[in-house]
This record gives structure tokens, sequence and C-alpha cells, in this order.
DNA sequence: TTACTTTTTGGAACCGATTCCAAAGCCTGT
DNA sequence: ACAGGCTTTGGAATCGGTTCCAAAAAGTAA
């Protein structure tokens, strides 16, 4: 039998359809006698409303979109995690407007608040224009970003410079005193942030203790894949002195960082102290140190936030910043003064 | 202004509604001189089709489910990430449907296939009991597993069985014999049944070569987490003679294993060799042997497999097999007979 | 009881597409 | 020029909800 319609349940339960459609959506104005006699008609007709009529007769669509890079990558799924477990208990269904080219997020940034089919957007680190926010703004779609600042546009950010600093002070209480610091592509079309906010932090720290910054400590891994950090770790570890411990701008690229070590024949912590941030799932089982972002939380911040601005438009941008911590684990230990020229001249190269 | 409709577009092109449709759905009966004026209109008004409009008049939701346990495990994380990289290109969007309990299962699975708001489903990982097979086959919700069999609905699979005997196949010819197998949550309520699957390729391999089976040497772990894991391999080493090579069921259970046999100061390939199941995005990293299963591959091959039963409902069901394979990487070594007892002996406990 | 308010109810109109029938336009052959 | 067939077009009916107005029912005060 073809799925029962919001006219069948009304004339079972000999009621007009405006009052079934009052019950489903918990209007008061019905008597608890008809409420009774309509859910036992819906019970018995196991009916449920399609969304499809209701989205178009209510005007809302029930659609968050998100737009995401690199869905690949762990730190934006754990961001997308957030968002999907704080989307369960609302009416709302997600989208997911996987980013991995230019092009790509230009479309989306332009043509989702233009079409008016979502009832609100999530920007996932992404940075955007002056003119691109303004427009977003202007649009009147509802949108939250996350990792990423506007001053126009609501949003959920975290302090990487405070991060940053937090990690290369660790160090620098550990004794070390030559750090390197391997970014994350830096250069990259989409114009990352959070990797420049990092490098700051680690500059400020250095400043703070009276380390001159040395620029051949800054490995810039053009992408930010394992391959990358690896290669870019191991130039680092080449120099001479060479650096006795590194903050890698991710996770993935500390595991990158930790492999150039054992290629070249460093032990860590031992003789080389490495400490990544965002504390992946996986950070925990790699006894990475890092600094611990909230990524889950970030999804599911962004969420609330964005329920709030679509329940109210025209209330000013809110702004939410995230703590980071440090998580020292085992990959990080206190410089040991004699190791260094000892390890120079056992190790070839 | 207000979002165009597909009458403003009419009225601005001069023709009917029904023309303007027609373009928008590339209908063949439409002269070229029409299709260019409906087409300026369109691009004039920056229209674009309301897609709740839409799904309510063609009956249908352009709406794919998709029924996933632990959302949070990088396994399914995979497999999720091949059917949304499917899906881009379709004009279906995803419902994630996120199962954590047994009672969130049992819901969806009854509830998505009677209500109509779907016109396709995907159930990953989850074993369906001959019952609710069928009920599901009879719902004309088209449906297709991945990674789970009922022979009353299409399916993607992974001959885990074989998958095992390559496992332990592997680490025979590397000359071990005292070969264990840690499990993945065999006792969960959801019956998932690869573990088992695995299990029993292991325990064909052995008997091929003429090793017995030993029960204290399969390691149940109650849960598929790192560190339930690490306890289990904790327990296995203990015994004595030890195990010389351990088989997890997972690659994430096979970190466990790692950790479990550097709390036990052995090294690994040298002193234990560790294979992984998955080869999950990390394995590469961790330069973890393991076998690869294509999880990827297998959201993309169910979404296909779906949009062709969307397609011919009344198809019989196909079944499509993926291949998996052997990735040696640097956790497993030849079995080097002196240094069992060696290690026996330096080894407290 | 009546007059007036408040609560509850029925149902037409509407949201913006698709679909399909009837009609108009165009071609071809005689 | 016209019949007959094919292509192209217009627009009413439809999908299944929500919304809102008018009316009925119930409650209250005199």
């Amino acid at each position: 039998m073809a799925a029962a319609t919001i006219r069948d349940v009304a004339k079972r339960a000999g009621v007009g359809v405006g009052t079934v459609s009052r019950v489903l959506n918990n209007h008061p104005a019905v008597s608890p006698a008809t409420r009774e006699l309509v859910e036992a008609a819906i019970a018995e007709l196991n009916y449920s409303p399609n969304p499809s009529a209701r989205r178009l007769s209510s005007g809302k669509s029930y659609t968050i979109g998100i737009v995401l890079p690199f869905f690949t990558q762990p730190s934006f799924v754990e961001r997308l995690q957030g968002v999907v477990a704080a989307l369960e208990d609302t009416p709302y269904d997600v989208i997911i407007y996987n980013v991995e080219t230019v092009d790509r997020r230009n479309h989306y940034l332009r043509e989702l608040p233009q079409r008016r089919h979502l009832d609100g957007l999530l920007i996932v680190s992404l940075p955007l224009s002056d003119e691109e926010g303004q427009q977003i703004a202007r649009s009147g779609l509802p949108t939250v970003l996350i990792d990423s600042e506007h001053p126009a546009l609501s949003r959920v950010v975290i302090d990487d410079v405070y991060g940053g600093m937090l990690a290369t002070r660790h160090l620098l209480e550990l004794g070390h005193r030559d750090i390197a610091y391997v970014s994350d592509m830096l250069g990259s079309p989409f114009g990352f942030v959070a990797g420049k906010h990092r490098l700051e932090g680690y500059r400020q720290a250095l400043a703070d203790a009276g380390i001159p910054f040395r620029p051949e400590f800054h490995g810039a891994a053009v992408w930010h894949g394992v391959r990358e950090a690896r290669e870019t770790a191991a130039q680092l570890l080449r120099l001479s002195p060479r650096p006795t411990a590194i903050f890698a701008s991710s996770d993935v690229q500390a595991v990158g960082v930790m492999q150039a070590a054992q290629d070249a024949g460093l032990q860590v912590p031992r003789d080389l102290s490495v400490i990544g941030y965002d504390d992946i799932y996986l950070a925990e089982y790699l006894h990475l140190t890092t600094v611990h972002q909230p990524l889950f939380t970030s999804g599911v911040e962004g969420v609330e936030l964005l329920l709030e601005v679509i329940r109210r438009p025209d209330a000013p941008p809110r702004r939410i910043q995230l703590d980071v911590r440090l998580v020292p684990r085992q990959t990080t230990a206190p410089l040991v003064p004699s190791a260094l020229p000892i390890e120079e001249v056992m190790t070839p190269g």
C-alpha cells in the first residue's frame, strides 16, 4: 500500500488536516482528547510525515551544509564527527561539501549562499577574504565558521598562537635550545592560517627565552602529508648543529618527523624530542606529546552556535574561543647535554 | 528579493512552466531555440530549482541513508569516505545514521525501510538476521549491504576467511609456529562476523601447516579499542612458551599489540612479529605489515551497486566480492630460532 | 438566560516543482 | 492546398505537508 498521508490520518481520526498538523508539531491549541484520537490514528496507520512535503510547505530545508577541506585528513574527520553527533537530536540533516581544490572552494562559497536551499552553513578551517565574509553575511544564510575568523560571522576559534607557544615552551623547559618547526603547507592556495599562527607562537616563545629565530630551523612542508614532513625533517636533521627538538604543526606531520628521526638513526625522545599538534585519536596510541585542540568539541560548538544563529539571525555575530592544552607523553624528554656530540660522531652523514 | 521560481523563469522566457521543467531535466522534446531562451532566463534570474519542491512533486527523496556503526573507528570512516566520494556527482544526498548501541541499530533497521523517505539504503558491517534481511527486501527500499551478507540483498563483501589465511600464512612462511590471534570483539552484541571469519582463516592456515590450534593462543579482546588489544596481547605474551608472532584482527588492535610488546620489553619485529588487518590510512606510517582490505573502494562499489538497484529494483540481488591482499611492511620478520630462548631468560616475568 | 471572550477546530490556499493531456506547429507527400 | 504524422508547447492537476481565517465550541460574567 502507498504510504499514509496527513489526510488519511485526518479521516481516520475524524478531524481536519489542520488538527493533525497541529498534533504533529506540538501546537498547544489542541485539546487532550483530540490529541489522543489523532495519535491513535497515526499509530494505526503507521504514519510518518513526508519530509519533502514538510520542507516545501514550511519553506525550510531542514538541511545544514558543511564545507570541509580534505575530508580524508584525520583532524577534519574529528571535527565532522562532532558536527554529526551534535545534529543527531535535531531535525536537521547534514550535507558534506568536500573541498579538495580551490575551484571547488570558490564554487561552494559563492553558490551555497546564493541558492536558498540550506538553513545553515558551517565552514571549516577555510579563511575568507573580507569581501567573501561580507557577502556571506549579507546573503542572510546563517553561517558559522569553525577554526577560521571573520568579524562579520559567528565563529568558533582556537588560539593557535598560544598553542604554538605552549609547545615551544614545553621544549624550552626541557632544556632544548635548538628547536625546529615543521609547518603545514604554509603556502597552500587555501591560505590556511593555523600553521602561521603556530609559527608565530613558536617565534614568540623563542624570543621570550632570548633565543634568536633561525630561518633554517623553519622547515616548510609543502603539503600536509606524512611523506612531506618526513622529507622536511630529514633536511633539518642534516643541519649542523642539528635541532635537538622538533615541533611539528600537526600530529600527522609529527609521524613523518619521527620517521625521519628513525631514518637518521636517532632515537625519540633520547636523541630528539618531537611534539605534535591536534591530539588526533591516534596520538595517544603513538605516545605522542602534543598540543590538544578540541577537534570534536569544535564541531559540537559550531553546531550549537549555528542553531542559535538560525533562531536569531539578527543577533550580532558571536565569537567562541576554545582552549588548547599541552598533553605531555613520551616523545619529548629533557635534553641530555652530552648526548648530542656523541650522536654527531656516531651518526654518518 | 525572494528566490526565483520556475514560473518566474517561464514568464521571463515567454514559455510555459512545462517547457522550463523539460529544459531543467534535459528532456529531449525541446527545440534548441527554446532551450536557449530558457537557459538565458535561468541565468538572468540566477535561478536554481528548489530541491524540496522537486522531491515532493517527483516523489523521490534524492536521499540515501547509510547505517554505520562506530563512525569514530577509522575503518568505518574510510568506507564512509568512499561512499561520499561516489555520491559526489550524483543528485543524491547522504544521511549518516550512526549506530553505537543495539537499540539504535534495531530502531533504524526497523524504521528506515518502513517510512518511505529514502531512495536507497546502505548498511555497513552489520549482520542481519534471516528475518531482517527478508523484511528489508520485501519493503521495496533499494538496499545494499557493505561488508555483510544476506542472500536476499545486493552486497559488497570481503573474503575475510581468505584474509585471515593470508596473514597467518605470511607468518608461517617467515618460520613462525607459535602464532597467536587477537580477535576484535567477537562477543559484540552486533554479532560482527569479520573477526570470526579471520579466526577461521587463521585456524585453517594453521591446520594446513599441520599445526594444532591452541585455544590459549586465541586472545579475545572484548572491544575494538587499542587498550583492550594491549591487555589481551599482554596476557598472550605472558604465556610460556609465548607466541613469536601475533595476528591482530584490525590495525587499531595491532597498535595495542605493539604497545604490549614494548611493555614486555620485546622489539618488533626482532622479538615479535605483528600483523594487522584493514590497512587503514595510518598503517603505512606505522610501517605495519597488514592485510589490505579495500575500505574506501567498498564504499564506492556499494554506492554503484545501490544506484543499479535503484534503477532496476526487480533485478535479482548481486554479490560483489572484493579482494584482499597482503601488504608486507616492517613489523614482521623471519623467526630467528636462537632469539627466543635468550629473550625468555632476559625478560623478567 | 444572554453577551462576550477564549479555546479549539475545519479546510481552502499555498509552497514550487513534475507530469501528462490536449493543442499548436511543423513537415512530408500527394 | 490539405491530410496525416511527428515534434514541440502550454498549463492544469498533483505531490503532502503548513498556515491562517472563519466558524464552532466551550467558558465566563452579568
